[in-house]
DNA sequence: TAATCCGATGAATACGTAAGCATGAGAGGC
DNA sequence: GCCTCTCATGCTTACGTATTCATCGGATTA
C-alpha cells in the first residue's frame, strides 16, 4: 500500500509511483551519490509533479538538525515597539540574506530581558543556534550567557569584542572607529570634544568608542576632558537630555561625538534650542549611519558599520561554532562618512 | 530503562524520575485535566530541574501543527537590502508582538519574486500559515496566490481590500485616507492637488488613495485634474523623478499628495531644488508616518496607519483562517498627522 | 570458472511526542 | 456484597524521515 488517500504526499507516495522503496526516495532527494542517475531523475520528476516537499519536522527529528537559526533582539525596553533602531533593521536584512544564501531559515524574536529565552529555542530543538543582537547593558544578561555556554548552546553575538566574552562574538572595531572620529575632529581644528554615551563597562561598545576618541586626541597632544562625557542610552530623549546637561554644565566644547545616530539627533535638537549652530559652533558626529542621518539639518556625519559583512560573518561564525570549531572573535572595520554636521 | 546517558532529557527521563509513564508526562505538561494535581506538580518540578523542553519537531510531527507562522516580505527589487521601508519594520514589530502574545513563533523571509515560496513553508510543514506583506505590483503574483488557494494553504495578506482578493486580506482604508488628505488640502485653500504614485489597478493601494483624494475634491466642488497625477513606486528616486516631471510639465499646482513618505521625501528634494517653498508654494502630505517624516524640513504631514492594530489583526485573521472560518476582509481606519509641510 | 568486489537498492529501525484504547482502584448505589 | 461509574494512569502505536545493515546482480580478476 503506497497511497495516502488524502493529505500531502509523503516519500512513500513518491516511492510507490516511482516503483522504488522509500529510502531510495530519501537518498535521491538528498543528493546521495549511491542512487543511479536514471532513478534519481525519475524520482525528482515525480516529486515535482506531486508538489512534494520534505517534511521538515520529521527530517529534523531524525537528523537532530533544523537548518534554522534564531535571531534574538534585545533592546533597552522602549514603550513603542515600532521604533526599532534602524541599525538593527539593517542587520536584520543582512542576516536574512546570509541565511537565505545558505538555505537556512530564520526564526525571529524580540526579547524582553525577563523571558527565559535561554531555554526556548535550542533546548526545544527549534533552532541549531542563536544570534544575539542588541544594544544595552550586556552585564545584565551575562549570567544567562554563562548558562548558555554551560548548556552547550551554540550562539554568536553582536557586540563588543573583548577577551572575556563568552561564546562567539562579532563586532565592529569600536576603538578604531572612535579614533577615526577623534582624528577627524582634530583635522577640523576641534579640541574640546564632548562624548554622549555611557562609558563604563556595562556598555562596552560605547566605552570603546570613547576610548578610541581619547586615544586619538592624546596622540595629537590634546588631553581629553572627562567632564565632557555624559551618559546616554540609545534614544532620542536620552541624547537630548545628555546634550542639555552638557550645555548647562557650562563647560566649553566645540565638538560632540554621539555614541549613536539616535543620540546625535536628540543632541542636535538640544543644541539648536540653545542657539548653538552646527557645525559653526559645534561639530557633531554620530554612529551607525541610519537613514535618518542623511536627512537631519545639517546632514549628520557618522560612522558606518559594515552591516552587510556583519550579517555574513555572524552566520558564518555561528555555523563554525555549531560544527565544533571555536572561531576567534572578529572585529570589522568601520568607515567615517563626512557630511555637513562636521 | 529510563535514562539516556547523554544528550538532552526526553519525556521518558522525566517519567522515569517521577515514577510515572511517558504519556502521563506528556499530558501533565500540556495541561491535560485528567492528570492529578499531585502528579502534575511533581512532573513540572522535575522538568524544571532537568531543564526539559518539549521537542518541537517531534511534537509538530505528531500533531501536524507547528505553532509557527511565516512572514514573507515582498518588495520591488532594491539593490540595497538594508533600505527596507520603515513602515514594514513597524509592521514587523507589531506582528512579532502579536505572535509573541499567542505563543507563536515567527519565521521570516525576504522574498524575491522568482522564488518558489509557494511551496517552501506550508508544504514542508514549517509553518501553519503565511503572512504576505509588500508594496508593489500585486498582479505580478496573483497567479501564485491562486496556487496557494488551490493548495489549501492558509495565508493572510496586507494590502488593498477589494472584493476580488483571494484569501484573507487586511488593509488600511486607503480610500478614506485619501479623502482625509483631500479635505485637509481644501481646508487649507489648496485646489490644484497633484498626486505622486501609481494610480492603476496594478497598485490598488495607491489607486485607492488617489480615488479618495479625488472624491474629497469633487465633494467640495473641485474637479481633480488627471494631468496632475504622476506614476511613482515607493523609492526616494521615484519620488524625486515624479516631482521633476510634475514641475517640468508646467502645470500649476499648490499641493502634492505623495502615495508614501519615501516618495514625499524625494519630491520635497525636487521642489526645493526648483525653488518652490513648502508649504508656502506647495503643501505636501505623505503616507505611512515613517520616523524620518518628522525629521524633514519642514516636517512632513502624513497619514498614519494603525500598524499596531494591523499586526494584531493579521495574526488573528490568519489563525481564524487556519481554524477553518473565512473571516471577512477588514479595513483599518487611518489618521492624518498634520505637521509643518501643509 | 570461481572468487571477489562494487554499485544500487530494499528491509528494518529510531528519532520523541501525543492520542486512542485498555486497565485498575476506589467510590457509591442497590 | 456486587455492579457500575469515574478518575488516574499505563500500553501501544503512528507521525515521516534518514540511516545502518543486508542483499543481489553483474562486472572484474586470478
Amino acid at each position: 500500500m503506497g497511497r495516502t488517500p488524502s493529505g500531502r504526499p509523503t516519500s512513500f507516495d513518491i516511492a510507490y509511483r516511482a516503483g522504488v522503496s522509500q529510502p531510495t526516495v530519501s537518498r535521491a532527494l538528498r543528493g546521495d551519490k549511491s542512487v543511479s542517475q536514471a532513478t534519481r531523475e525519475k524520482i525528482e520528476r515525480i516529486a515535482r509533479e506531486l508538489n512534494y516537499a520534505v517534511d521538515r519536522n520529521a527530517s529534523s527529528l531524525r537528523t537532530q538538525r533544523t537548518n534554522t537559526i534564531a535571531l534574538l533582539f534585545f533592546e533597552d525596553p522602549t514603550p513603542d515597539e515600532s521604533m526599532i533602531n534602524p541599525f538593527f533593521l539593517s542587520m536584520l536584512g543582512s542576516i536574512t540574506r546570509a541565511c537565505g544564501n545558505r538555505g537556512l531559515d530564520l526564526l525571529i524574536s524580540f526579547q524582553r530581558m525577563e523571558d527565559d529565552w535561554h531555554v526556548k529555542y535550542q533546548d526545544s530543538k527549534r533552532a541549531d543556534g542563536l544570534i544575539l543582537l542588541g544594544y544595552g547593558d550586556y552585564t545584565l544578561y551575562a549570567e544567562r550567557l554563562a548558562q548558555l555556554v554551560k548548556a552547550g548552546t551554540h550562539f554568536a553575538r553582536w557586540g563588543s569584542v573583548s577577551s572575556d566574552s563568552s561564546g562567539a562574538t562579532v563586532g565592529s572595531d569600536n576603538i578604531d572607529a572612535g579614533r577615526l572620529v577623534g582624528e577627524h575632529f582634530i583635522e577640523r581644528g576641534r579640541r574640546k570634544v564632548a562624548f554622549l554615551g555611557h562609558a563604563d563597562e556595562h556598555y562596552p561598545e560605547f566605552a570603546h568608542r570613547y576610548l578610541g576618541l581619547c586615544e586619538a586626541l592624546r596622540a595629537n597632544g590634546v588631553q581629553p576632558d572627562p567632564a565632557l562625557q555624559f551618559d546616554a542610552v540609545t534614544s532620542d530623549e536620552a541624547g537630548y537630555a545628555a546634550a542639555r546637561r552638557l550645555i548647562e554644565s557650562g563647560a566649553a566644547f566645540d565638538a560632540v561625538f554621539a555614541a549613536s545616530d539616535v543620540i546625535a539627533i536628540g543632541a542636535m535638537r538640544a543644541l539648536d534650542e540653545a542657539g548653538l549652530s552646527v557645525p559653526g559652533d559645534v561639530a557633531v558626529v554620530g554612529f551607525d549611519n541610519i537613514p535618518a542621518a542623511s536627512m537631519t539639518h545639517p546632514p549628520l556625519s557618522t560612522i558606518m558599520q559594515d552591516t552587510q559583512g556583519a550579517g555574513e560573518l555572524l552566520v558564518e561564525t555561528l555555523l563554525a561554532h555549531i560544527e565544533g570549531s571555536d572561531p576567534p572573535p572578529t572585529r570589522l572595520p568601520t568607515r567615517l562618512i563626512v557630511r555637513a554636521s562636521s
